[in-house]
RNA sequence: GACCCUUUCGUCUAACGGUUAGGACACGGCCCUUUCACGGCUGUAAUACGGGUUCGAUUCCCGUAGGGGUCGCCA
């Protein structure tokens, strides 16, 4: 039998790093397995359903490049893929277990299944054989006074209607798994074959919720992150390779992914490293790429940042690119290659104040670059007029490099340097030099 | 509270019962760099605790403690 999984979410506003984590590992295992990967969206709560909270689901996935075999927006053979229109489905299959003698009915017209008691063995994949002792349980309800369907109903209905041979979801259902067995069985259906997957937690092994900072895939959707990285980062929470190796692309997982190689205790999520991943995805990208993203990125900020509209800004980018770990970062760079007028960063202007004779050196070196032909300002040059200044004041070169960097862009970190100073042109790095130059002297001298 | 899962550096994780317990993020140092970074090298840092089993335990078993989960007419 070929392999069928889902992922089923309920439409709760936002896609949750968890629940993205849950999805990627169903499809990798569907297209490892050369599986179908369903989509279902429980949407039984009406109240909380809504178009918006559908589509952050839907761009989610798609973002992260899991495409789905069936489901919304894609037809298949057991549509519709809403649970919201799947009532008559359930009618019938709720009459299968009233005529059976499985359920009673409660005073306020609620509707329980009389379950067996049972002591039920769960053989699951990923945490072994796990005891569930249903012989205490309270009867669960499967339908409301009002006619609506419980979550445990429709789920165990719409797995066995769509055929489902695995389910594969975190591992805060895995006692729910009693009362789905219990269904399956009444069905007389052959319960899927179970993997829980372990939590991911915060850093203080709290639950991840939507306040917390990177708990949505919206956040990483925003901030451009690349998809290829951040599923990266996500297939390492819980599952290894077990050979040292990190960044791997998801044609290099999917062989790995065996059940072997999940782990069983929960992760705590750490957005740092996800920002490693992307910088270290973001140095490989293409410039065609990079420049695509950042000007998407860009044509999302408002009020919009220095350089968006200016005809130099493509030619600017790769300056940009080494030196940034998330596209947000462009922001600063642009403020200090467009923005001539920024003031002097603080933290600059404190770690010129540390250097000896400031005023005559930045007039020194302002002197040499003026003295360089405009036609050859380029780097080699301007270089060596920093070395000509620099012999004049009997310092080394590199004393002037940081004055220089801070006269240029206003910042004590940014761009290559003199690379910058090429594309900046002379008479902007001069003119700049004039305007800043007061800003960097001590207080007492201005 | 009951039940279930879980426990290796701060974090993510490696280690057929025999390793100086490895890698990565973060943090510090050094080198490279005429600047800022990248990079390279390197340092600090872990087997929760107590019992077994074994010649030998991070690894297997039991207990304790910690963490998480579940106990809905939410999903």
């Amino acid at each position: 039998m070929s392999v069928r999984v889902r992922f089923a979410p309920s439409p709760t506003g936002y896609l949750h790093v968890g629940g993205a984590r849950t999805a990627l590992f169903n499809w990798l295992f569907a297209r490892r397995e050369g599986g179908v990967f369903v989509l279902r969206v429980e949407d039984t709560d009406a109240a909380r359903n809504t178009a918006a909270a559908q589509a952050a689901i839907v761009d989610g996935l798609r973002w992260l490049g899991l495409d789905w075999d069936e489901g919304p927006e894609k037809s298949g053979p057991h549509e519709p893929y809403y649970q919201s229109q799947r009532g008559h489905i359930y009618d019938a299959y709720f009459q299968k277990l009233v005529d059976a003698g499985h359920t009673y009915t409660e005073e306020n017209g609620a509707v329980r299944f009389r379950s067996p008691r049972e002591v039920i063995v769960l053989p699951d994949k990923i945490c072994g054989d796990v005891k569930i002792d249903r012989t205490q349980e309270p009867d669960m309800t499967i339908r409301r006074p009002d006619g609506s369907y419980i979550f445990h109903f429709v789920n165990v209905v719409d797995d066995i209607e769509m055929k489902i041979t695995h389910v594969i979801r975190g591992e805060d259902h895995i006692f729910n798994t009693g009362k789905h067995i219990e269904l399956f069985r009444a069905f007389g259906a052959e319960p899927p074959v179970y993997a829980h997957i372990p939590l991911i937690l915060n850093e203080d092994a709290s639950k991840m919720s939507k306040r917390d900072q990177g708990a949505s895939i919206q956040y990483y959707m925003e901030k451009e992150f690349l998809p290829a990285a951040v599923a990266n980062y996500l297939c390492l929470l819980g599952w290894s390779p077990k050979d040292n190796r990190e960044i791997l692309g998801i044609d290099e997982i999917m062989p790995l992914f065996l059940w072997e190689n999940m782990n069983h205790s929960n992760a705590k999520f750490d957005l740092e490293k996800c920002r490693w991943f992307n910088a270290q995805y973001l140095a490989k990208l293409d410039a065609p790429s990079f420049d695509h993203l950042v000007i998407a990125w860009l044509l999302k900020q408002t009020p919009s940042l220095p350089g968006t509209d200016d005809p130099r800004l493509v030619s600017a980018l790769p300056l940009i690119q080494p030196k940034i770990k998330g596209i947000p970062e462009v922001a600063e760079h642009l403020i200090m290659l467009f923005d001539g007028g920024a003031p002097v960063a603080e933290d600059a202007r404190t770690k010129l104040a540390g250097q000896p004779d400031i005023a005559k050196r930045l007039e020194t070196l302002k002197t040499h670059l003026e003295a360089v032909p405009t036609p050859d300002w380029k780097a080699d040059a301007i270089q060596e007029a920093v070395a000509a200044a620099a012999k004049e004041l009997a310092v080394k070169p590199g004393a002037l490099m940081f004055p220089l960097r801070v006269l240029a862009t206003g910042q004590a970190h940014g761009v290559d340097l003199l690379p910058a100073l090429e594309w900046l042109g002379k008479a902007e790095t001069l003119q700049r030099a004039a305007a800043r130059i007061p800003q960097c002297l001590p207080a007492s001298a201005s």
